[in-house]
DNA sequence: CTGAAAGCGCTTACAG
DNA sequence: CTGAAAGCGCTTACAG
């Protein structure tokens, strides 16, 4: 293996030197800089991240815990924070916490020393403030931070939960639906120690209705509590015909939970969206593929993780400064695009297939 | 921060000695370990994997290579990697080469120093003696190894193509099936600069071919060329629904394909499997919710994980004594099952969903 | 602008 | 079975 020192005695000059060379330190005059750099690469080296870490305490890789990597939402924010961190030549770790509270917690523990900068976390049991008891001082932000306003003590991002149930909510009605059921979502008081997603549930749900007592629509039947996932989204469908389906659309809370609502109202033979219009929320790609395709609230990902990234670094780069600890942590709304597709629209309406320019040209 | 030294003289010992006691090295004392792990975790203490990484070349994390986070097949392979090594208290960097050849390179090339022990790639583009080039005597295992056989210089865990695609094959003969079109396969000689996906497309395609011919079919129309993405697959089926459909069945090379010629056929009004029968590769999620549900041959991805951790440890293992060099690299191939779903059986049968038990409990 | 020295927190021979 | 010493490859003050 070669080393610094290599590289410093190939250049004639310290080690002390080469190393500053080699972080681009503007001290080092430009001649001593093009030397270094010439040998480094003649030599083929590259810099030893344990030793750099171990002195400098930033190894430029950051962790990412996910629930589950098999859900296009996870799935693709992994992607876009993963390919975002590359073009600045940091490493991503992505653990998957499987929507076990307790795993979750385990594993920000132990990433304590372990030479990671920061940290990225999907939290579905943990507030703020359990991880932060855990964290150690570890740089954390949050996606979906569901903590209520002033337990909030990590920066975060959050998925466009008002504007877009808004915009599903007025598309249906200017599909000229009225009847208007929605899936996934939550309702009364919040428990002292309720899962967060049910406050993410329950804020898009909040949304829903208030946009649609706007619209002088009846909310008293509105409310379909059901998981976020495909299977409970397909035995749902089911659960409604067997009522006699009294909705003309489903608002449903994500797109997963859609695509079984989807997959179920075809089995009972409902036609969407003739009988049923359906909607979702986070713009995965299997919904571009449904039969009908499936009219969306599509989240800009890859703003998330410019978004995530940027913020990720200053909360990293102030920390050193020790200047970090009285500041108040930052929240940021995600953009979002309604993508009208077949399953408000009907077959005839053009199936848009959007994805991140970063995923684009994707085949074997 | 809490260091070994803190522990050992909480625990009245010396360093090396807490060491030892700490990574369970049977030469010390019950009593002194008992002692050393008492304060350790008195004192939340964590090793310092930088520290440990510089000085014994061992950092724990493992890097995965994938095309794309975002298809099926490789979410379910990183999910099951990822929890897999989680296990042993190990730790997966994934990154994203976009299908990419240069940008998989240089990923590999970056990984040199960085205190990563092994790294297990799904190429698309480079054979083993690419990456081996590059990889720089990192252990390097692969998923798919389209090397010839003199050509292998790691080891490999395959999907199951052979028994798979005839597994397909056998099953829409047995539904009754005898135009059938393998879509996504590939034909004629290997150029030398091919990607290597067209070397797994080649083999299934002839596996397929193998089957259909043992089986008495006709042969000469089978070649659906297409690639292995899901808006192919969609266009395909338009393609071939223009052409007045010259096929009862389509047995695709994977799901992913698979899913756009349903949408596809479903668009152009082919009912399924009444007109045209379809079964899939992979045994990824979507398949189970498609409209009709998928037949496809579901491969074992926790095997798969378990069989590429288990040998990865075993390199990384044997390296520490130098004796890999003369070694053959091992090819293992991995399990799968059939599922018969409603693409191939009609709507009245059951539909079959899948997964690992690991993935099982998923909803917010 | 450059270099000599110290040290990050471990593990590894080696001596006892 | 345990401890003192050395050193992994860097970066960071600090002196020149």
């Amino acid at each position: 293996m070669v080393t610094l020192k290599d590289v410093a005695d190939a250049a004639g000059v310290s080690p002390s030197t080469a190393s500053a060379a080699l972080r681009g330190m503007d001290i080092v005059k430009p001649l001593t800089r093009r030397k270094v750099i010439r040998q480094a690469q003649r030599l083929h080296y590259s810099t030893n991240v344990s030793a750099r870490a171990l002195r400098s305490g930033r190894s430029g890789i950051f962790t990412l815990i996910v629930p589950d990597l098999e859900n296009g939402y996870y799935a693709r924010l992994a992607n876009s924070l993963s390919n975002r961190l590359f073009a600045r030549n940091l490493k991503l770790i992505i653990q998957v916490s499987q929507y076990i509270k307790t795993k979750e917690l385990r594993q920000i523990q132990e990433l304590r020393s372990s030479m990671c900068d920061g940290l990225f976390v999907c939290s579905t049991h943990n507030s703020a403030r359990e991880i932060q008891q855990v964290a150690n001082g570890l740089p954390v932000l949050l996606f979906d931070d569901m903590s209520v306003q002033n337990q909030a003590c990590y920066d975060s991002i959050e998925t466009p939960s008002r504007d877009g149930m808004s915009a599903a909510i007025h598309h249906l009605h200017a599909c000229g639906r009225r009847r208007i059921g929605v899936v996934g979502g939550h309702q009364g008081a919040l428990s002292a120690s309720h899962a967060l997603s049910v406050t993410l549930r329950r804020n898009r749900y909040r949304q829903a209705l208030d946009t649609m007592q706007d619209l002088g629509m009846d909310t008293s039947q509105a409310l379909v509590a059901c998981d976020w996932s495909t299977p409970a989204g397909r035995r749902t469908a089911h659960a409604l015909v067997r009522q006699g389906m009294p909705y003309d659309a489903l608002c449903c809370m994500n797109d997963a939970l859609a695509l079984g609502v989807i997959r179920g109202l075809a089995e009972c033979g409902v036609r969407m969206p003739e009988d049923v219009a359906v909607t979702g929320f986070d713009g995965i790609e299997p919904g571009a593929y449904s039969v009908p395709t499936l009219t969306t609230v599509a989240v800009d990902f890859t703003e998330m993780a410019r978004m995530a990234v940027s913020m990720m670094l200053d909360h990293v780069g102030q920390q050193e400064g020790h200047e970090d600890s009285g500041r108040t942590p930052r929240r940021v709304i995600v953009g979002y695009r309604l993508l009208e597709r077949e399953s408000t629209l009907g077959i005839h309406a053009a199936s848009t297939v959007q994805r991140d320019p970063e995923t684009q040209s994707k085949s074997i």
